[in-house]
DNA sequence: AACCAAATGAGACAGTTTATCAATTAGAGC
DNA sequence: GCTCTAATTGATAAACTGTCTCATTTGGTT
């Protein structure tokens, strides 16, 4: 998310987010902001759903995601393996590198990949309306402690 | 797949695929072969399942879809929506030109998006591994028919 | 304090995918 | 053709993810 609100922490900002799209500030959606924040790395629903109070309702996580999704305040992560994971979203369109070795992920913006789709869809007669593009690899920390992939 | 096989039809082509990997050829996978290679777009698990006899097991689809991906004669194709299909793969490595209209689906080969990944991955100290890339948008066919979009 | 619509959570429900395991079967060797 | 063995199968149970319903609660406003 774009880093432009008054409040001081991630979580106060997501909700701050929510109710400039009309929504109430209730005590499951602070406490899911709250978890939210501190992850450290993409998670799946049932996932912060297990690090939160089962008091807390299956369907509530699931719609707030939804809401947060849609808000642009979360995006939705594809793992190699299938798995769909979220995580805070730093922008509008971008895409990810993802490490698989230890789970971090950096953003991908302002790379040349949607001119080259443009440019490659039309050469196919295929109107353009959206893509999803994932990186998988290892990042250069991990490379660092460990140089040769294992 | 790769056509450098004897054989004259796709579905055999399949089943000695599986048996060069060293399974055997059964009823069940004869049937999935041939259900696989009729498949005008891609399909789900389900779907495939549904228009073969019901004494054909549930796992058995699934164990062999799961061996066909691994043989790289089938291939996952994500939907815009999330859901999770098949199709034959054509070649090794590609992407997919899929139309949220008809539901057809084109192979993007050769184009230069791996070139521009690994430049841009290596400006984030980024070992790439792989990618996952699915383009979204209407086919030559459907613009023909309908030139403004619904 | 009262009101009302938004929001919640418990649980049922649906759909997909995996695990188990006894029975069957393909293919190799004789 | 027959036998043997391991691969394969299918029925069933079970896990899992995500959705839906609906009575109850709650936030924010008046």
């Amino acid at each position: 998310m774009v880093v432009t609100k008054r409040s001081a922490t991630v979580a106060e900002q997501i909700l701050e987010t929510l109710e400039e799209r009309g929504f109430r500030s209730t005590a499951p959606r602070r406490a899911l902001a709250a978890a939210i924040a501190e992850q450290e790395h993409h998670f799946t629903a049932e996932g912060l759903r297990r690090q939160l109070p089962p008091s807390l309702g299956r369907a509530t996580v699931y719609r707030t995601l939804k809401i947060l999704v849609e808000a642009d305040v979360i995006c939705r992560v594809l793992l190699e393996d299938g798995d769909l994971h979220y995580q805070l979203s730093h922008s509008g369109h971008h895409h990810h590198l993802l490490c698989v070795h230890c789970g971090s992920s950096q953003d991908l913006t302002g790379c040349d990949i949607e001119d080259v789709l443009v440019t490659t869809s039309a050469r196919h007669g295929f109107e353009l309306s959206g893509h999803w593009l994932e990186v998988y690899g290892r990042c250069s920390n991990c490379i660092a402690a460990e140089p040769v992939a294992a």
